[in-house]
DNA sequence: ACTTCCCCACTTCCATACAAGTCAACACAA
DNA sequence: TTGTGTTGACTTGTATGGAAGTGGGGAAGT
């Protein structure tokens, strides 16, 4: 939908309020490592380059802080910070346990419908498999998003989605280790046992599925290890993340 | 250890940056029910209040919007967000589902040194049971937090606590509701389960001691309506939150 | 050559001024 | 009395100017 190198080129609606359009551009720029990891975002320049005052780019950092994306030391500078591996699984048994649960219940009250769509969703994802990672991401988000609100906890997701950028960074620096056609396998076995109301299967099919980024994430910090924090994740041997429940 | 009248006369440390302490000052007021829901804040008054510029409010302002603590409408006025049920309940879900998770692992992996730890902290909460309110919400807040820790995801509960703020304003409404000695017991349930290293149990007893705010919840927006959104929860008959496992 | 100190460019943080929108009260006409 | 238009005191959003702190480069002294 968006390329990635029509974001440095996103321009902002003055007619509106600058500060949350910024707070969105320089986190889509951040997650699909546009801003490269510390390097340093002056505020004067990108207000510039953005064609506001220094003020919007300020309160756009602050959310972004939060998020875990942006460093700012003060008196010094605000740096786009390097991939945080405790975050990144922190972010990851978070979103397995809430996920596990809204599967559960889905289980229990899932309809007819629900699958449906799921199942729509599903051949969607695969005919865009061959095309941009980005577009299959947003299907993606789109699928997670449908059974969060089918549960009735749709403001659950928009929770995750605060802490799922930490794991979409990671996404972002290799695609090839994410196997699209696999991933969508998972999801069809999700829709699967939704449909035949069993509760054990579909909590296992969800925390496998996500899973997936914990085979990768080693091999992706092996790959680009300027892009990481220091921390440990070098000695990743027993990561403390493996859930409580053996799949299958 | 800090009463609620003394929120009020929080005063600012000037050496240090303005805008966290600012945001932590009025997250609290907001919890604490010191500034009322649908109450306006200007952004003048308060700099005023506190001896600084606008500029710090609004920044404080920002984060405070995004943990829907705060409505602010543009050119008209930032007022305090009533209680909303849906995300008490959507906060609950998702801790419920986290916790839950933790305390399975713990079962797993927990140390001996854990449980003495948390024995120590319970008789440490019985202790206080009758003091002030507030203290005993700290030591749950610590009780929590150790068992985050403990289990090796201890970043986990930096995310939960961004939305357990929508459940602390709850409990801050009624006090009565929330029988402190139960909880406490089930606080010990809990240590007993992870002891015995049962993660059925421990799993039980932690879903059962974070669904008590269920039972108490339609009553206090009984007690307290005009502090609650309008939304439903006045019609809270199967509200969709009644997790997967059966409790015992 | 090496250490020490100082100055200056640069940052974030705070204060202040301006712009633009909203809403209520009020004057005024029918 | 009622309906209407307008003014003006509010609000938040943005722009800009200092204040305080950091760090590097260069000059001076040993």
């Amino acid at each position: 939908m968006m390329a990635v190198s029509d974001i440095e080129e996103w321009k902002l609606d003055h007619s509106k309020a600058v500060s949350p359009q910024l707070r969105n551009v320089l986190r889509t720029r951040i997650i699909r490592n546009d801003l490269r990891p510390m390097s340093r975002l002056s505020e004067p320049e990108l207000a510039k380059e953005y064609g506001v005052s220094r003020q919007p780019v300020r309160e756009a950092f602050i959310t972004l802080v939060e998020e875990g994306l942006l460093e700012v030391r003060p008196q010094r500078g605000t740096y786009v910070k390097r991939i945080d591996y405790e975050a990144v699984l922190n972010a990851r048994f978070v979103r397995e346990a809430v996920e596990a649960d809204i599967v559960c219940k889905l289980a229990a009250e899932g309809s007819a419908a629900l699958v449906k769509d799921l199942r729509g969703q599903i051949s969607h994802q695969r005919a865009v498999a061959d095309d941009t990672p980005e577009h299959f991401m947003e299907l993606d988000e789109h699928f997670h998003r449908t059974l969060a609100r089918a549960a009735g906890v749709g403001r659950s997701w928009d929770f995750l989605a605060q802490i799922k950028s930490q794991m979409d960074r990671v996404r972002f620096l290799t695609f090839e280790e994410f196997h699209i056609s696999k991933l969508i396998d998972q999801h069809e076995q999700v829709a699967d046992a939704i449909e035949q109301k069993s509760a054990s299967r579909v909590e296992d099919a969800m925390r496998t599925h996500l899973r997936e980024i914990l085979s990768s994430l080693p091999r992706v910090q092996k790959l680009y290890p300027d892009h990481f924090e220091d921390s440990r994740g070098a000695i990743p041997g027993k990561s403390a993340q493996n859930s409580r429940r053996r799949i299958s």
